[in-house]
DNA sequence: CTGAAAGCGCTTACAG
DNA sequence: CTGAAAGCGCTTACAG
């Protein structure tokens, strides 16, 4: 069979007759379309609960402009990061009715402003999404953002992102999480501070290295720049960030990693050198991912709600297009904690 | 705008013009089905080609009985496993055409068989999915079984399931490689030796136990109760059940951990004791997730073919429903590997 | 092997 | 404030 049983589903007309109304009327009802009677509306209210009446999603969108789809544009590389976002969304969509349908681009960096376009307007044309979720590493790309913008989709985007673009932006303040954290070295008497960076095409990246160094720069301490190591995000470049720190003539006696994974490397790779932390290196982090209470010792770190920032960006764009006036903030900012835990301790003097 | 620009894609109709048929003919080729002229077939593609006709999607679930949308059913808490498997998924519908969509169901568990049709119910009449993926912890559950097959649903599994319905199963040899995995610890000399189950509710935990007693009895050794712990797949209960058995009277030298996040528990809660992995504590966990190789020393464990899993399922399931005939075997059992790393070692005699 | 007609279940103009 | 008609873009019987 090709799916379906047949339960006897009850259709509009069925929800219209037992209500003594017209099918437009029920129509109206059910997309809180003003000019129906209080009595009436309650009248198709309660049919449709008696019949447990649910709408046909298909009928919906090949006749109406929408789809109550959205799709999340998905980078191939899964990593808790993204997944707990996803987690987010997918709740988000479930409670208001939409549907959160997952594609997977991989290198679409790589694509001519050209190939993009034709990328997404197959993607718009087959499934008809009433708006894209971008998240990291796309959420950044200005390639991306504006052959979506000619595409005219609304598009919501997580991160820190710096774009021309009118699209909604939801993220947590990166470069003062920053500033908190490096703060929190400098407090314990660190000097000779060193950063891993994130990918370089990501602007989170960029963020939080500004936030390090305004810190850096406010507290009259300068940045060596034999210090400020490459990273990607995962676990094995912040190992080698780690090891080459390490085995410097002058080693730093902290750490700034930019994302969890890289700190966990870190650690292990002080741990290997042995080097003890947090009392010859201490290191801090960035999301307050999963690893970050499984290493030891637990990480010190920012706490992003992942899960939030996933929830709110699909609830912002859904409002989006169902206000026309378009006057609810572009730009939401939620709230970060920096997480005190046990890899960072002050300054021993040897 | 409520999504889409109007790009004035092609209809069925403006292929069926240019190539010179009617539309059902197009249809036909679209659909692969049958009776259809070579050279007809040709110039329909042809037309489709340059067009880049791709059909509306609503309207072929609206009028057709397929909705080319798989329903993956998950539980709430995301871990890399449901992950891993969920990518597998996406990539496979990608493949072959048709939508993963998402649908998190918390506590399936504690409702009645008629709760359960209730929410199935709505669930595929809301999204009309032509199938239904499962994986733990509902892919054992019997009641989630029954009530999907009274729906008349087709249903693809992952995981070891004992159900007497006539689902698609896809899984590896959990059996078989919970004995390589005894028999390595045994062959390293090992005698008392420790389990650690995962959560009860799920079938994977009396299998991989099974397969531990079937070693150890062919090997003549026999299991101390006492070193049989509770454990619920987690990085805490993996400490847990470390913290106890380090502080028996007579621990285990070694221990068999039913998954790598509690192995990684049971390593850390060992190190934290001052008992060195592996001389002092050899460890094997299961499934060859991302902390198996984050952790340090780095985890002897089983990989499983996660991603590949949720492939095959996507596919599988798919093909039943294409195949009328069903002829296509039931049940795929995919390989796993031993891979042997650095938490496991020769039994020394103290 | 091919096609003209009907219809899936809704929403969109258009009337009243 | 409410309704009868038309139509979204396909596929399903039914003819030929």
């Amino acid at each position: 069979m090709a799916g379906n049983s047949e339960p006897k589903t009850a259709k509009m007309k069925d929800v219209a007759d037992l209500a003594g109304v017209s099918i437009k009327t029920v129509s109206r009802v059910l997309n809180n379309e003003p000019h129906v009677q209080d009595k009436l509306r309650n009248k198709v209210k309660d049919a449709v609960a008696k019949l447990e009446y649910i709408p046909s999603q298909s009928a919906r969108s090949l006749r109406g402009n929408r789809s109550y789809t959205i799709t999340l544009l998905c980078h191939a590389a899964d990593s808790s990061y993204s997944n707990t976002i996803q987690f987010g969304a997918v709740v988000a969509c479930q409670r208001l009715g939409y549907q959160l349908s997952i594609s997977l681009q991989e290198g679409l960096d790589q694509l001519s402003f050209d190939q993009l376009k034709a990328v997404f307007e197959k993607l718009i044309h087959q499934h008809r999404p009433d708006g894209i979720m971008l998240m990291a590493p796309y959420a950044g790309n200005k390639m991306i953002a504006f052959a979506l913008q000619e595409l005219g989709i609304d598009v919501v985007r997580i991160g820190p992102v710096d774009l021309p673009t009118e699209d909604i932006l939801v993220e947590i303040d990166d470069y003062g999480a920053a500033i908190e954290l490096t703060q929190h070295l400098i407090d314990l008497g660190h000097r000779r501070i060193a950063f891993v960076r994130g990918l370089e095409n990501q602007r989170a990246t960029d963020v939080r290295f500004a936030g390090f160094s305004m810190a850096m720069n406010a507290a009259g301490l300068t940045i060596d720049d034999r210090l400020v190591m490459p990273g990607s995000f995962d676990f094995s470049s912040g190992m080698d960030a780690g090891q080459k720190l390490l085995s410097l003539e002058d080693p730093p006696s902290a750490v700034f990693a930019s994302n969890d994974d890289m700190a966990a490397g870190l650690v292990t790779a002080a741990t290997m050198a042995g080097v003890p932390v947090p009392e010859g290196l201490s290191v801090v982090g960035f999301d307050d991912s999963a690893v970050a209470t499984r290493m030891r010792p637990e990480l010190t770190t920012i706490h992003q709600p992942l899960r939030e920032l996933g929830e709110v960006a699909i609830e912002k764009l859904i409002e989006s297009f169902q206000n026309e006036r378009k006057t609810s903030a572009r730009r939401i900012v939620l709230d970060h904690n920096f997480i005190l835990r046990n890899t960072t301790a002050p300054l021993t003097i040897s």
